[in-house]
DNA sequence: GTCTATAGTATGATAGAC
DNA sequence: GTCTATCATACTATAGAC
């Protein structure tokens, strides 16, 4: 017996199959309904648009993200020495509990997100800001306490420059991941990308 | 008088503004047969398609940029200390020789740049392979030298990182400078950007 | 809830008169 | 070289039968 999934579940899991690999404004919707096996038509029926789709297939990673997050910001700000590194490490911990949600989620989510903001996604952003802005408030203010030297200015750029690595890095990923095997003959996991750019992004906002 | 222009520039100028605005994709050759005020069919007649107008606009400047940067190359590697910092700051220079292609030329073509990379435009990075891999080959080679403490690995990756964090400040650029400008009440020029960015990509490459 | 059919809009490209 | 007119195609979204 196939699972009985329901028609909104079978959307949200092709949606976001074809969003994390071709990107949002690439995927069309006759491209999901496809391969989810239902009607065109039923995606403005549960959904009401496209855009709305979008967020829905961000929400199910968010809402276990975020708040996993907060927590290991909580216990960093314990902590007697607030090292960069070690607050960019925190990140871990979140990204694996989207196994939870996927077998593959670290890797969606993180894909997912790079498309959000390479692609100008407004409503995410607003979206994101507004269910989550409080998390990625504590963190700016976590990195400023462990880099007293920068500036605001300084923080400022540098804070996007590391989005902008990150997320190219995972935009561009599977592209760069099969050339780097066929480059070093070795398997790259999502993960080992992660542990590239944690000392990458720790060095560059450190830096004097 | 006005100036006589021909066709061909009308739209390669159009092209150039609307596309290092809004991006590739996102420009419509009606869009820039209008702002051009020039006929719709004349992107076809002068150019053959909208990939190879995309190719020219983008070779206006890199026939300027590549040389001076090949040329700063050759300068760095005379020297005897091959800093990584050195290094990046050449880019200023080539950069800032495209202003005798258009008073805003660096900050159009980093812009270009971004767009060209984000959106995933295959034929852009073959014709930039083929005419220039030469230039990015020295680079790579020099980069190599600087940080001999770095595997191929770590290098191949962190290559990567800065592009994302290069391309990414360009792309989403101008609406970084309004926050930033609203945000710390002072002028922001994309020059100011490129000054951030060194350092930071500098302090994440040589990261032991 | 799910379907077909289609409206309404936008795109890149081209044929053919001038 | 430049124009008008139009083709062929893709998209999101919706109306209305079942």
């Amino acid at each position: 017996m196939a699972a009985r999934i329901s028609t909104q579940k079978k959307i949200l899991n092709a949606a976001e199959m074809l969003f994390s690999r071709d990107g949002f404004e690439q995927t069309s919707l006759r491209q999901i309904t496809q391969e989810a096996g239902v009607n065109l038509a039923s995606v403005n029926y549960h959904f009401g648009s496209k855009k709305a789709l979008i967020q829905a297939v961000m929400a199910r990673y968010l809402v276990v993200f975020m708040p996993v997050l907060e927590e290991q910001l909580q216990l960093a700000e314990q902590q007697s020495e607030l090292k960069t590194e070690e607050l960019f490490k925190r990140f871990k911990i979140p990204l694996a509990k989207l196994t939870e949600v996927n077998k593959q989620g670290p890797d969606i989510f993180l894909r997912l997100l790079g498309f959000a903001y390479s692609e100008i996604q407004g409503h995410l952003r607003k979206y994101t800001q507004q269910e989550f802005g409080s998390v990625l408030q504590h963190l700016l203010a976590l990195l400023k306490r462990a880099n007293p030297h920068l500036d605001e200015q300084q923080m400022f750029w540098r804070l996007h420059f590391i989005l902008g690595a990150a997320v190219f890095a995972q935009v561009s990923g599977q592209a760069l991941i099969e050339i780097a095997q066929s480059e070093f003959n070795e398997k790259v996991e999502a993960q080992d990308v992660i542990d590239q750019l944690i000392p990458f992004v720790s060095g560059g906002l450190e830096e004097a």
